[in-house]
RNA sequence: GGGGAGGUGGCCGAGCGGUUGAAGGCGCUCGCCUGCUAAGCGAGUGUAGUGUGUUAAGCACUACCGAGGGUUCGAAUCCCUCCCUCUCCGCCA
């Protein structure tokens, strides 16, 4: 891929990878100035002092093992009981030195990954300057035309109330705040939705479908990097090493980890549908009412495993797929194009897609499809065999398809009718039983059994 | 959770303190040969790091035989801890 030069003006030498101390080496201006579109400080200098730090000890202690392995290889030859003895005697100093050298050298190979560990992903060339979501840029609003009220259209917490579709009262009683009860044909609802979505991803956008765990080990959080800056975020076992996902993208992106794939079974898509455990704790006091942000909710998960050379184009691809769920659901939506200091830690260009809910008067974030390029491929260890023959990090994607509290308050919003029910949009209608309508649920259940 | 067996290269499978990055076989790659997709012959075939080299090829060294510690001049080989797989028992959706 040939150099060229960029909006942020330097030059850009194609699929340059992330948190490769080499890359910091060879590049520490560029890379200093690329970081730091997304607002934040890097101290280049000190990485590059540990790092020929940390190199200076490898080459010391090497030196001295090639010597004592030298010496051993010599005891085994040598016969003659004395100059064994001398040789022994020799060697037995050595040992210690090798082990205080590896133990520094070990040291600073922690603190240096420690360090890089903490480093997010570089944002790519095309993504918009800017220091916040302020910044971002949006793209035209595409779907369906904004719906025309001649009523007042009621936020999601109201009619999910009058129609007794959420109950948020013996959630809180059970599980706390930001937990809620879908009831009836709105639990429904979301189980159509999911079906719905994975039909779609898989016969028409050509995903596989898996079913992954739902708690993993820290490093897998590391892998995806949720780790280890975000752990405040995240439910864990108290005893053991074990996380809830706050994403499918977790557990997905790392079924490959520690692997070289082989080059022609990339590009690999995988679809989830899964739960995702959010603690949330860093908008505490935000969005309190209804379904939009919420210790747990499903979502439908999209994950792609792509040569580099595809990623961009990819990304095009993984956008449209998810828009079109939003699109055939007859919703209002459109594009936002992330600027470097709104991108999420791992992202190295993200396209939010947001569906305009008319009850609360606001545009939903229901999917954010981002390129990781290599920067998990590389946390993870995820490779593939080039066309060269020598294994080389891969790029992975992902992005929501969409998730479901939000898409369902986009329903619940949009296709509210002045009686106060709710019209089933047309492509869940099959998944629905036929049922195009959702009306009043009862209060606590069926009176009646009805078999 | 308790008892027994075991975890070695892409796969199978030796090795059980020294010249083994690892026998042998299979697979794969390249070459030769054979008048056809079979057989045979020869060579090659892990990953990472450091140094050197033009951020190349190559070369040298270091590390890796489930993971992490330990013993030793020297460990795939001995010791300890943990993890995983198989299996018998218990428990359970």
């Amino acid at each position: 891929m040939a150099a060229r030069l960029t909006r942020h003006g330097f030059v850009w030498r194609g699929h340059q990878e992330m948190n490769d101390i080499r890359y910091i080496r060879e590049n520490p201006a560029e890379f200093k100035q690329r970081i730091e579109t997304r607002n934040i400080e890097v101290d280049v200098d000190g990485i590059l002092a540990l790092d020929s730090q940390r190199r200076a000890l490898i080459t010391q202690v090497e030196e001295i093992k090639a010597e004592r392995n030298a010496g051993s290889k010599l005891v085994g030859k040598t016969k003659d009981p004395e100059e064994r003895q001398a040789l022994i005697a020799q060697m037995a100093g050595l040992g210690d030195k090798i082990t205080e050298l590896d133990a520094q050298a070990a040291e600073a190979e922690a603190t240096l990954n420690d360090i890089l560990l903490g480093i997010p992903n570089l944002p790519d060339p095309e993504v918009p300057l800017g220091k916040d979501e302020a910044e971002n840029v949006p793209g035209p609003e595409r779907g369906a035309p904004l719906r025309e009220f001649d009523f007042e259209p009621k936020p999601h917490w109201d009619l999910a109330e009058e129609l007794e579709l959420i109950d948020f009262e013996r959630a809180v009683k059970i599980a706390g705040s930001r937990n809620y009860i879908l009831r009836g044909d709105l639990a429904r609802l979301q189980r159509a939705l999911i079906d719905w979505m994975l039909d779609v991803h898989t016969q028409r956008h050509g995903y596989l479908e898996v079913q992954p765990p739902y708690q993993v080990f820290g490093e897998v959080l590391v892998g995806t990097s949720q780790l280890p800056k975000f752990a405040d975020t995240l439910f864990r076992d108290i005893e053991e090493d074990k996380w809830l996902i706050p994403t499918a993208e977790v557990p997905v992106t790392n079924f490959y980890r520690e692997e070289i794939l082989d080059g022609d079974v990339l590009p690999v898509y995988h679809v989830a549908a899964t739960p995702c455990f959010r603690r949330e704790k860093v908008s505490a006091g935000r969005d309190v009412r209804g379904i939009k942000r919420v210790f747990q909710f499903m979502k439908v998960e999209l994950v792609k495993f792509v040569k580099p050379e595809d990623s961009a184009n990819e990304l095009e691809r993984l956008v449209e797929e998810a828009c079109y769920i939003a699109e055939e659901l007859g919703l209002h939506y459109r594009l936002l194009d992330l600027c470097t200091g709104d991108l999420g830690f791992g992202a190295a260009h993200t396209y939010d897609i947001e569906i305009w809910a008319p009850g609360c008067q606001e545009w939903l974030e229901v999917s954010s499809c981002s390129n990781m390029r290599d920067y998990q491929a590389r946390r993870a260890n995820i490779r593939y065999r080039a066309e060269n023959g020598k294994p080389a990090y891969l790029h992975t994607l992902n992005g929501s398809g969409l998730a479901l509290p939000r898409v369902m308050i986009a329903i619940m919003e949009n296709y509210q009718q002045e009686d106060g029910s709710i019209e089933v949009p047309a492509v869940l209608v099959p998944y629905m039983g036929g049922r195009t309508v959702i009306g009043k649920q009862p209060p606590i259940g069926p009176s009646k059994h009805t078999v």
